[in-house]
DNA sequence: GACGGGGTTGCAAGCGTTTACTGAATTTTT
DNA sequence: AAAAATTCAGTAAACGCTTGCAACCCCGTC
C-alpha cells in the first residue's frame, strides 16, 4: 500500500470546488472569493498537498529552473559566481541545475542538450572559452543565455563581467610604478580570449604607456592551477622578471608558495598581483594583492539579467560590465 | 513566427509510424524492427528532435534529476563532495539541482519542499546538523535520501562518511606522541553531532588512552571559518595548548595564519592537524597535516548509493563508512 | 421587475510523453 | 500446412496541471 500521492483533484473534491479553482488559489490568481480561497487553503494544508511541478511545467511551459554550466565547482572562482547565481535565483523562485563541464566542449554540448531537453527557462554559462560547437548551440536555441564572468568577442548572448583589459593594465602599471622593469604575465591558455586577447592587451598597453618594450619571453602560458604555478615559478624567475601578474588565484598561490619554498622574499624580491580576489588571497601568507572583481555580484547580476530576459522585459544592455578594484595586500610593495 | 518546437508527433508523421514507435526507439525499447528504427532515427536527426523531459517526467514519473542540498558551494569541503556527486550523477544520466542552505533549517525545509515538488528522484543532503524539522520531512517523504559527509545518530536515511571518532582519536594520539601534553580541539558548534559527539569522543578517547586528563578549557567551539580561526588563535595559545586539532580546513588555515602573524613557529612551537584535506592544506605554508577523508569519493559513493536506492536495488548497508588516512605534512613534527 | 455587468467558478482542451492492450504480420512448431 | 508463438506496431488512456471560454450568481439601475 503505497501512500497515494495526492493531486489537485483530491483537493478539489474535499473542498467542493473544481480543480480550476484550486489551481487559481495555488497560483495566486485574484479571481477567487476570499472565503473560497480560505476553504481551499485549509484543505491544501490538511491534505498536505504539494503541486506537482513537473505537471505544472508541462501545462505552463515554464519550469522555473535554470541550467548552470560550470567548469568545476571545486574552483573558488566559479563557485563564488555560482553562489551569487543561486542566491538571486532563489530570490526569484528559480532553481538551478548545476553541471560541471571541465571546460570540455564536448561535455558542454552534451550538457547543453540535456539541459534544454529538461526545458530550463534559461541558461547561465561559465567558462573561459566558447567553442564553435557551443556557440552554434547558443544561436540555435531560443532559450535566454547569459555568460557569467566570461567574455565573448561576438556578443550573441547576455554577459556580465568586468573590463579585463583595464584591470590588467592597471595592475601591470602598478607593478611598473614600484620599479619593476620586467613584469611577467602568467595566465591560463592564450587561446582563451580572456587571456590571449584581453589580459594580454591590458598588459601590453601598460608596457607601452610606460615606454617599456614588450618581451614575449615574459608571458607564460600554463594551466590555471596551483600545481602549474608551483612548477612554473623557477622559469618565471629565470626570465628575469621581478614581478608577475597571475590570471588565477590558485595559480598565484602556487607561484607564491614556490617563491617561498625557494627562499625568494615576497614582496621584497618579487611582487605578485593576482586576479580573482577569492578567499585564497587572504589565506595566503603574505596575503595576495589582487584585482578585485566582484565575483558574487557578477553571478548575482548575471542571474538577474537572465530573469529579465526570461520575463521578456526590456534590457538596456545585453552585456553588463561591473566595476573592479585592486585590493592591495602584502604581495606588493 | 516563433520556431515551432517539434514533438514526437512530427517525427511520427514524417517517418510514417505511430508516436508509440518513435517513443520506443527513443527509449531503446527492443521491440522495433531495425529498419524502422533506422528510419525513425534519421527523421529524428533531420528534424533535430529533442524529447521533452518534462513530458517524459510526467508520463513516466521519473525526472532523472536529484536534489542536492549544500550548506555553501563556496566551501571547499562541500564543493568537493558536490563534485563527486555530480560526476557519478552524470555517469548515471542524472542531473543535479543544487541548492544552498547556509545550514539554516528554515531554508532547508523550504528547499526540501520545492525539490520534492519538482519530483526529484532522490535527494542528497549535506550539512552538519539535521534539525528536527528537516528530520520530520525526511521521514515523511518516500523519496530516497542519502547524507553525504554528514553523520546522523538515528540512521533513518542512507549516509556515507568516515569514522570521525577514530579519525580524531588517531590524530590526537599522534599529537600526544610527539610530546604535546595539552592538545586543543577546535571545532564548529558542538551542537553538531560531528563535533559534539564524534570528534569530542575521539579526542577524549585518545586522551584517556594516553593517561591524560580531559580539560574542558582546551576545547574551543567556534564557527568553522577562516576568520574564526584567525581570531581564535590567541585564546588557544593562552590556554597553554601546544598543538591543536581543527575541525575544518579554513578554520585551520586561520589558526595557522594567526600563528604565523604572531611569530609562533609551526610546527616547532605549535603543531596543527586539520580535518578535511582539501586543496587548502597544500596551499598553506607550512602545509597542513590533515586527516584525509576522501571527500570526492564520499560524494561519489553517496550518489552511487542513491542510484541504487532509486532503482530499488538491494542495499547491503544503508550507511557506508569509507576509510581515512592521516596525511603528514609540515604542520606536525 | 427586467436588464447590464462585474465577480466567481466550472468545463474541457490541451501540454508531450509513456505504456498497457490489441492486433496484424511473420516465424516456428508439429 | 494449420496451429501456436513471436515480433512488431498502433490505439488510446493516463500523467497532474494551466487556462481560454462559457456559465452563473448577485447587485445596482432605471
Amino acid at each position: 500500500m503505497e501512500k497515494q500521492t495526492i493531486t489537485i483533484y483530491d483537493v478539489a473534491r474535499e473542498a467542493n470546488v473544481s480543480m480550476a479553482t484550486v489551481s487559481r488559489v495555488v497560483n495566486g490568481n485574484p479571481n477567487v472569493k476570499p472565503a473560497t480561497r480560505k476553504k481551499v487553503l485549509e484543505v491544501i494544508d490538511r491534505l498536505d498537498y504539494r503541486p506537482n511541478a513537473v505537471a505544472r511545467g508541462l501545462a505552463s511551459k515554464k519550469t522555473t529552473t535554470v541550467g548552470v554550466i560550470i567548469p568545476d565547482v571545486t574552483n573558488m572562482f566559479f563557485s563564488s559566481l555560482a553562489r551569487g547565481i543561486d542566491d538571486v535565483a532563489t530570490m526569484y523562485k528559480y532553481n538551478i541545475i548545476l553541471a560541471n563541464s571541465d571546460e570540455n566542449s564536448q561535455k558542454e554540448v552534451q550538457v547543453l542538450n540535456t539541459l534544454l531537453a529538461k526545458q530550463v527557462d534559461g541558461l547561465i554559462y561559465m567558462g573561459h572559452e566558447i567553442s564553435d560547437n557551443v556557440r552554434a548551440e547558443f544561436s540555435r536555441s531560443k532559450t535566454p543565455i547569459v555568460l557569467a564572468g566570461s567574455v565573448d568577442p561576438d556578443e550573441q548572448v547576455g554577459s556580465v563581467n568586468i573590463d579585463y583589459v583595464a584591470a590588467v593594465e592597471e595592475a601591470t602599471a602598478r607593478l611598473i610604478k614600484t620599479g619593476n622593469k620586467q613584469v611577467a604575465l602568467v595566465t591560463g591558455p592564450l587561446t582563451q580570449p580572456i587571456n590571449g586577447e584581453y589580459r594580454l592587451q591590458g598588459y601590453k598597453q601598460a608596457l607601452a604607456k610606460a615606454g617599456l618594450a614588450y618581451d614575449e619571453s615574459l608571458v607564460f602560458e600554463t594551466e590555471a592551477s596551483y600545481h602549474a604555478g608551483l612548477g612554473l615559478f623557477k622559469q618565471v624567475q629565470k626570465s628575469g622578471a621581478t614581478a608577475a601578474i597571475a590570471g588565477d588565484d590558485e595559480l598565484a598561490v602556487g607561484l607564491l608558495d614556490a617563491a617561498i619554498d625557494a627562499g625568494v622574499k615576497v614582496p621584497t624580491d618579487f611582487e605578485l598581483i593576482t586576479s580573482n580576489n577569492t578567499k585564497l588571497t587572504e589565506m595566503a601568507r603574505p596575503q595576495l594583492t589582487s584585482i578585485d572583481q566582484p565575483l558574487y555580484d557578477i553571478g548575482a547580476v548575471a542571474m538577474r539579467l537572465l530573469t529579465k530576459m526570461m520575463n521578456k522585459e526590456d534590457i538596456d544592455a545585453k552585456t553588463v560590465r561591473l566595476g573592479f578594484d585592486i585590493t592591495a595586500r602584502q604581495s606588493t610593495k
